[in-house]
DNA sequence: TCATCACCTGGAGA
DNA sequence: ATCTCCAGGTGAT
């Protein structure tokens, strides 16, 4: 913890970068790939295993971070509205999966989806004589047939998942080697799997896979960047946002919010769901 | 290359 | 109650 140990977990477990946390009396509790993770406060993290990676990023240079992104006066605003806000470093494989079932669908679904896949599918683990299910390997989703995955909820995402599960286990997709290239071709290379664009690989990148320039684009977002900022980011000519338009999008991003755009993201969007009222977790 | 459209499902609002 | 609409998108025409 090098500087700033505030961490709000209100603020950061409700801005939608995760969906399997809850708030029980006063501790959360949330499922972090095969771990589960009891946070109480004062702040203090308790770890069903012991190979957690700084979860909060506690890592980051965060006065830094902040004080770059601030650059932009309207993030500057939300910096100070939501204090303790935290981009999350999550489960690579979790992530992978819990954002392709977040296609085309509300939080709400998203969370029962995951749930029974935790439950059908992940190992159990004890708290306090309370059961918990983690979330399951790729190795264990392996064995999920289609049937598995619709009797999960997932609808039309249950063919996307057995892709993507397929990918991991053949090394096609590999998280630790996409962690250390660079932000574009691990883009790329997520995008290949089928049920994966741009904004679900943007998605991966930021809350797992250390890209913080990484700046998910979604219904949100653009609406965010209509509105506060039409004069500069000038992207609706038509009505889809093609591949050319993403691209040259993100570029105009990097060079208006910076090489942390992801964390300005992360602000911003917190900042338009409240706004809108909109339920979390 | 770009714009439309269907897609599983379940929760919310009419 | 029953229905319609839509939700943090994507892939196929």
């Amino acid at each position: 913890m090098r500087n700033n140990p505030t961490i709000d977990l209100n603020f950061t477990i409700n801005s939608g970068q995760v969906f399997l946390w809850n708030k029980i009396e006063d501790r959360w509790f949330g499922v972090n790939g095969d771990e589960l993770l009891v946070i109480t406060e004062p702040f203090q993290i308790y770890s069903s295993s012991k190979s957690a990676r700084l979860f909060f990023r506690q890592d980051d240079n965060l006065n830094k971070i902040l004080s770059d992104i601030s650059r932009d006066s309207l993030v500057g605003a939300t910096v100070k509205q939501f204090p303790g806000l935290r981009v999350i470093r999550q489960d690579p494989f979790q992530c992978y999966i819990s954002f392709i079932c977040s296609s085309n669908s509300s939080i709400q679904n998203i969370k029962n989806m995951l749930i029974r896949l935790c439950q059908k599918f992940g190992n159990k683990v004890e708290f306090e004589n309370q059961q918990f299910s983690t979330f399951p390997s790729a190795e264990r989703l392996a064995n999920a047939t289609t049937r598995d995955l619709l009797s999960c909820g997932l609808g039309f995402r249950a063919k996307y998942v057995r892709d993507a599960v397929k990918a991991v286990n053949s090394g096609k997709i590999e998280f630790e080697s996409l962690r250390k290239t660079d932000y574009k071709s691990a883009l790329e290379t997520l995008k290949t799997v089928r049920g994966i664009g741009n904004k679900i690989a943007d998605c991966i990148l930021l809350f797992s896979l250390d890209k913080l320039e990484s700046f998910p684009i979604d219904r949100w977002t653009q609406r965010i960047l209509q509105k506060y900022y039409p004069n500069i980011f000038d992207i609706m000519h038509g009505k889809s946002l093609t591949e050319k338009k993403h691209n040259s999008l993100h570029e105009k991003i990097v060079e208006h919010f910076g090489p942390y755009a992801g964390y300005s993201q992360q602000f911003l969007f917190k900042m338009e769901r409240d706004l809108n009222k909109k339920n979390w977790l």
